[in-house]
DNA sequence: AACAGTCCGTTTGTCGGACAATTTCAATTA
DNA sequence: TAATTGAAATTGTCCGACAAACGGACTGTT
């Protein structure tokens, strides 16, 4: 005898159909981002259920990032900003042992790329942001020479700040969104490199000519010198004899503290 | 009189905080993937709050993928897939008015990448799942050639599955986190070409020459044939006259549809 | 031994009501 | 007009309750 074969039966808790709900009239433009969500009891009432599962409803939304709440005033309808969701990413990468080769083969498709968009659309505001990225990283690779203590930290920071503003500059969000986490998964990295090799100055010089080819409109150059930077880091990588397929550690990413929310 | 300034007193609320407690528990691995949370009640206790409380910080943890429910099951701690944030970046770029321009500048820099390295990793059983696909279409072509009702719909999500093989062949998470979005934003479109212009047979001939690249492992032409087979999909939406530049349109994406869970 | 039926403790989903703290907003006062 | 105040609205949290579903243990049938 033939079987029949049933599709399983879902059957969503309310909570869920109450973000559902919610999500939809969002989207639909229906509700308005910047408005306030309406009151908890209104929204019981519409839909027929406890203010408690509304507000089970609403965590969910919370989290997406399609309600945002400040302080104990009433929640936002908000659209989720794209390179947040960045965090996000790097942190299931990470959760996935997803390797440093992995990363940087990532990277030398994305930043030359980047480069090469940020040379074709940069403008004056653009330049003088990198600009002043690079003034900061100068002082601080001086004050290294000085002093014996070296705020690697903040280094790293100028450092990342750099590549973001090039990825900002360039105008494609796609290509800025798929760049982020790559950024912020390779710190770590970037901490023991420079305080085991000490390449500060040749990393700002590098950033120099990259910035020097975008004041010159010249996408080519551009594109060649953010690869030949990246393929620095490689170098620099083997150098320090870290291991290229073992999986990034998540401890020194500092992903097991708690997240902080704007 | 000088009034002293205060900073300001910062209090997440107690669900939030139970949030953070339980992910740090998951990340740090103290609570491991595939078991089920501790009972509602028992976390109640632990954590000194009411158990509608920690009810609203599951749904934090659910939302943001850290765990999952099955039916009326217990819920379990699970790993966000990466691929999974996808979805969520398809739609915050939706929400951003992506355009066309930049959707399709950001594949013209992945796409290429990934045959590439889909050439370089290939196993058997990669080229035999792409064989399949490749079979598939074709019968979906025989189809359509015959017959003038054309399953536009089946036609797009093969061509969807054989870029989303590659990107999986290709062995680089991040780049296929990267790429994920761009293949589902496209689909819409891919939809609208396929039916005005009936480019089936051409998107077929394409996948087969990138097959058979892979097949030689030879990815300096895998790359030239994504790249060609990528500008043909250019090519192809100048003649539609659609823009560049507008936004994405929401609408015909589906994304105002409630979200399916699996 | 394999299988269906039954019972029961546990856990989740949902409800109703309650109250303090904070925000909102309009009326009041300086 | 601008600052202040006070009441109403709203959120965050708690408590207690109950139906429904699940997980096992136990039992009886074939």
């Amino acid at each position: 005898m033939q079987e029949h074969e049933f599709s399983r039966i879902e059957r969503a808790p309310a909570y869920r159909l109450v973000y559902d709900a919610i999500e939809r009239e969002i989207l639909s433009g229906r509700l308005r981002v910047g408005d306030p969500l309406p009151a908890e009891l209104q929204l019981a009432e519409q839909f027929g259920v406890n203010r408690s599962t509304v507000r089970e409803g609403i965590r969910l939304l919370e989290q997406s990032g399609l309600v945002e709440r400040d302080g104990g005033k009433r929640p936002r309808i908000s659209l989720p900003h794209y390179l947040d969701l960045a965090s996000s990413a790097s942190r299931a990468l990470i959760l996935h042992s997803v390797t440093f080769r992995e990363l940087w083969e990532a990277s030398m498709v994305l930043e030359p790329a980047i480069a090469e968009s940020a040379a074709r659309n940069v403008d004056d505001a653009g330049l003088a942001e990198l600009h002043a990225n690079i003034d900061a990283m100068d002082a601080n690779v001086k004050a290294f020479e000085g002093s014996a203590e070296a705020d690697t930290d903040a280094f790293v920071k100028l450092d990342r700040g750099f590549h973001e503003i090039l990825a900002k500059v360039g105008g494609n969000r796609v290509l800025a969104l798929a760049h982020e986490p790559v950024t912020s998964l390779f710190i770590p990295t970037g901490q023991i490199i420079l305080q085991r090799l000490k390449t500060y100055r040749r990393v700002l010089d590098a950033h120099r000519h990259i910035y020097n080819c975008l004041k010159d409109k010249d996408a080519a150059k551009a594109r060649t010198w953010m690869h030949r930077h990246m393929d620095d880091f490689r170098r620099a990588y083997e150098l320090t004899e870290l291991a290229w397929d073992a999986p990034l550690d998540a401890v020194s990413l500092g992903i097991t503290q708690a997240t902080t929310y704007r």
